[in-house]
DNA sequence: CAGCTTTCTGGAACGTGTTCTACTTTGCTG
DNA sequence: CAGCAAAGTAGAACACGTTCCAGAAAGCTG
């Protein structure tokens, strides 16, 4: 019986330059819930603290090596205190996997996809990320399953078929439709899938691209 | 540090049908595969139990109510047994999925898609299972995030991808090229990502028939 | 049937996620 | 500054998957 709540923050938003700013008298509500931003500076810091201490721990051994306590014990706060900031493993998770997603859309930003259809973009961003994440395939696998696993909020597959469309078809957000995402989120559910099954060596990397490019091509004809 | 090994059996092979009927005696068929295979009748049975009495429990509370413990209990074997026919709780939920496919595998059988197209056909089959996994959501949930997530070997997603080569596109086995199994891999990672956002809420049925149907379209194209 | 091996059993024990408790510290606010 | 609630701390405690163990039961095999 453990449910997600987020006592301070939480979310895997991209908010992660959000720096301590106002904040409301404390009475205001009893205890209203997840929002409630983030308070002084400290707790930012501690914040900081835990998730790079979580992503050090999984990027060895993957997520059996994050052990709540050890992160605990890295990130220098007390276990409740640990609980308090993510309320179960994995929201720990997700907020790790959010910061890896961070970079990935910098990266892309930095360096857009060359291929002339937005087919081929669309496979290009994707093997990118791909090629992130095998760098540390503990860290990669255990990231995806849990997010897929999770009940806690993770607009992660709409966050990367968002991503797929505006990036890859060069589409604003206004043109983004229901269709469109859908056919996105089927890439980007190939993605995942042949992610996992190459984290598990059942396929090369050679077989992922081929395979992403042919759903690609598909699903992003005349996008 | 826990290896999935296989002392009986284990394997989600399709061979569910075993109606506790007849059974020759243990000899009959040296059962080849894996390790030893099963032996006597009154192994069947209790594996039978075991596989009964977890997919009773998990489809009330889903997984968590599942407990080894309580497995073990209502099938009246020691937890100690149970962990001798199914290493780990994931080998013991992929068994129980095993026998969901053989339902659906039967079902197919019995009344084929009747739609004209192969990517009709497709989605016809995907919406059919849908709803039967529907009818027991918490089971139907615990069981796609636990097959996603396990390293147990599970030929969950290729098997339904073939399934849909063969009855769909109406492909006999040898005509099933890495490329299509590609293409109906990826219809079948976007069904399993939208059934689990149908299961959170995130997805009306109608959603869910329109994204497959529009998903199939293009991945069936032209086969 | 005796002797051996394999399987089962009841139950203890271990590891790790999660919860709880009692206490201290921090950061206000009147 | 005194008071107070929120936030943090150390550490015990709990839950459940998993492992181990010693002995009983079941199956062979000679």
């Amino acid at each position: 019986m453990r449910r997600s709540r987020a006592p301070l923050d939480v979310l895997p938003a991209p908010e992660a330059a959000n720096e301590m700013t106002d904040r409301e008298r404390a009475s205001s509500h009893p205890a209203a819930e997840p929002p409630s931003g983030v308070r002084t500076r400290s707790q930012l810091q501690r914040r900081r603290r835990i998730v790079q201490a979580a992503a050090a721990l999984a990027s060895r051994g993957g997520i059996e090596a994050m052990q709540m306590r050890t992160v605990a014990e890295r990130a220098g706060v007390a276990l409740g205190t640990l609980y308090r900031y993510f309320p179960s493993k994995m929201d720990l998770v997700v907020a790790v996997v959010g910061e890896e997603l961070d970079l990935l859309e910098r990266s892309i930003e930095r360096r857009p996809p060359s291929a002339p259809t937005p087919a081929g973009k669309a496979a290009d961003v994707l093997m990118r990320a791909a090629r992130g994440l095998m760098r540390e395939p503990e860290l990669a696998d255990a990231l995806i399953r849990s997010l897929i696993i999770t009940e806690v909020s993770t607009p992660f597959a709409e966050r990367v078929s968002t991503l797929l469309l505006r990036v890859a078809a060069g589409l604003p957000r206004e043109e983004i439709t229901e269709d469109r995402l859908a056919l996105a989120g089927a890439l980007t559910a190939a993605w995942v899938m042949e992610l996992l099954e190459m984290l598990r060596g059942r396929r090369t990397y050679e077989q992922m691209t081929r395979h992403i490019e042919l759903a690609a091509e598909r699903l992003f004809a005349g996008l």
